[in-house]
RNA sequence: GGCGCCGUACCCAAGUGGUUAAGGGAGCAGUCUGCAAAACUGCGAUGCAGCGGUUCGACCCCGCUCGGCGCCUCCA
């Protein structure tokens, strides 16, 4: 049974579908005017995980995600470098796309942009004014948000405490100091459409609900997003919408921790923001390595809680997930020995049993990681006493069923043979030491020294063999000799 | 000023009103190994920021204090 915070009750609840066996998600996407740091990364994966989850509990998922591609930001941007708007989302987009890719995150089901919803945003704008809880002003349409008496109860804010701490200029045209746009005249130049109201574009707000409402009808399951999102976004979202339909608009409000540097929230205005190809590009791992390492160490806090991002975390979830590639390079290999068999069948059901559980529990995946983690320890304890091939190839296959739920354990080669290195002089890894390598050895020169020292270890001239692992060594290559004489190496 | 979050071993990080406070990383010791690596085994918080309170019993509930952070303005 699977339970959500809902940060709309501020509890945990039991999680029921409106219509059964289907979800129906919304999560707020990005601005398309710049590039994804990691706090976008954090975002995107914790919910893609979230919809894999679903799925492996049995669920459908109607998952949609948007793309904000009208915006003041955008339109600043594009008259900073002297572009066209759409030039500046479509390039982002596209390093969007890119970016989701590296970090193993799926499509979404649908993925809408506002600037393609023109007339359901209008549609939903006329509808707010006829009801009398949106007003022009000049060109603009604002949201009256003493129309809608539940304003706050997302982000269990009252009115008059927020009119309070306002230290904005406000708008005088405004009724109220918290008043929105629901839609904003244009200026010469800038992006516009026409409307019953004039040329202009829409507010930032009401494109979420019109997008979910056309993608997933106007009551769906679960809408989530960045914990900076529920104030105001969030609480507009449910105001425009709930004033528009007289109906509940999402059921179930998710929403994610931020990632933070030295204890200060990630962001633009303070700078100390990594974006994700930054990250990716000091890396002196190979992409796919790396997407892994940074899907391991994402995950490995529960999603609504702060997480620290630093070099040393990386390398941390690096070393653990190398003991699991580890194992798998050990479970690839062929084995007549059957002792541990039936074991195994027994232990891998259990742990399928107790890996669900924690994630039922509010998508508890550093526990969830933790049971795979034991799971590891057994099969290493039972492939030592003895596991045939193809209980080998059954173990293997567990941790990828498991795995795909976090997006982990997919890759079929991670070290052992294939890899290769990129950058070879120098390679700065942040807060730690500099990683060095000399020079790079193809993998025919390691087995032709490999071959060599085996045959030295044959005769038992242990010098040689031994100067041999030291010089592979020097340049980052680890051996690891097997029983039978052979050896594995990786780098 | 309003609303809210966090403080668990060297580091990261789960968790429960009452059996031994998960797991990982790092470290140390041992087994194995020609050596090594990997793997396995063992060690590691008598305590969960501090102080009070509720309770038969609290790390977990309540209050206060200290420390750190977030939102209230664009923000994942």
């Amino acid at each position: 049974m699977l339970s959500i915070y809902n940060t709309l009750t501020g509890k945990k609840e039991p999680y029921h579908s409106l219509q059964p066996k289907t979800v129906r998600m919304y999560v707020c996407g990005v601005t398309v005017y710049d590039y994804c740091h990691l706090g976008h990364a954090r975002s995107a994966l914790v919910f893609d995980m979230i919809r894999r989850y679903l799925e492996y509990s049995g669920y459908t998922v109607k998952f949609v995600k948007n793309f904000t591609d009208v915006d003041d930001k955008i339109i600043k941007r594009a008259n900073e470098q002297g572009v066209s708007c759409e030039e500046i989302t479509f390039k982002y987009t596209q390093a969007y796309y890119e970016d989701m890719a590296k970090l193993g995150i799926l499509p979404a089901s649908k993925e809408p942009k506002a600037t393609e919803h023109m007339e359901d945003i209008k549609t939903l704008i006329d509808k707010l004014v006829k009801k009398d809880i949106a007003y022009q002003v000049d060109g603009d349409v604002y949201f009256q948000v003493e129309r809608y008496p539940a304003y706050g109860r997302l982000s269990k804010r009252r009115l008059n405490d927020m009119q309070a701490g306002a230290r904005v200029e406000v708008d005088e045209r405004k009724r109220h100091p918290m008043d929105f746009a629901l839609w904003k005249s244009s200026k010469p130049g800038e992006p516009s459409w026409e409307s019953p109201w004039g040329a202009g574009r829409p507010g930032w707000h009401i494109e979420c609900s019109a997008m979910s409402m056309r993608h997933l009808g106007e009551t769906f399951d679960i809408h989530g997003g960045g914990m900076d999102l529920i104030f105001p976004h969030h609480e507009n979202e449910i105001a425009q919408s709930c004033g528009a339909t007289g109906k509940e608009f999402a059921r179930y409000w998710i929403h994610n921790g931020f990632v933070q540097i030295n204890q200060e929230k990630m962001s633009k205005s303070l700078g100390n923001f990594f974006t994700i190809r930054e990250i990716f590009e000091k890396s002196p791992w190979p992409q796919e390595e790396t997407g892994e390492m940074l899907r391991y160490f994402l995950l490995g806090t529960h999603y609504r809680s702060p997480l620290d991002f630093s070099d040393q975390s990386l390398q941390e979830a690096k070393n653990a997930l190398d003991g699991f590639y580890d194992l798998f390079q050990r479970l690839s290999e062929t084995e007549q020995r059957t002792t541990c068999d039936g074991e195994l069948v027994s232990t891998v059901d259990r742990a399928r049993m107790a890996y669900s559980q924690p994630l039922d529990d509010d998508f508890n995946t550093p526990m969830a990681l933790a049971v795979i983690q034991n799971l590891r320890g057994n099969v290493n304890r039972l492939l030592e006493q003895g596991l045939s091939t193809e209980s080998r190839q059954r173990a293997r296959a567990a941790f990828r069923e498991f795995g795909n739920v976090l997006g982990l354990f997919q890759l079929v080669k991670w070290q052992f043979y294939q890899v290769t290195l990129k950058g070879f002089e120098e390679v700065p890894v942040r807060g730690v030491e500099q990683a060095r390598v000399k020079e790079v050895l193809s993998e025919t020169d390691v087995e032709i020294k490999l071959t060599e020292r085996n045959e030295a270890r044959k005769q038992k001239n242990f010098k040689k063999a031994d100067e041999i692992r030291q010089f592979l060594a020097s340049h980052g290559i680890v051996i690891e000799d097997k029983p039978d004489g052979t050896s594995r190496w990786k780098r």
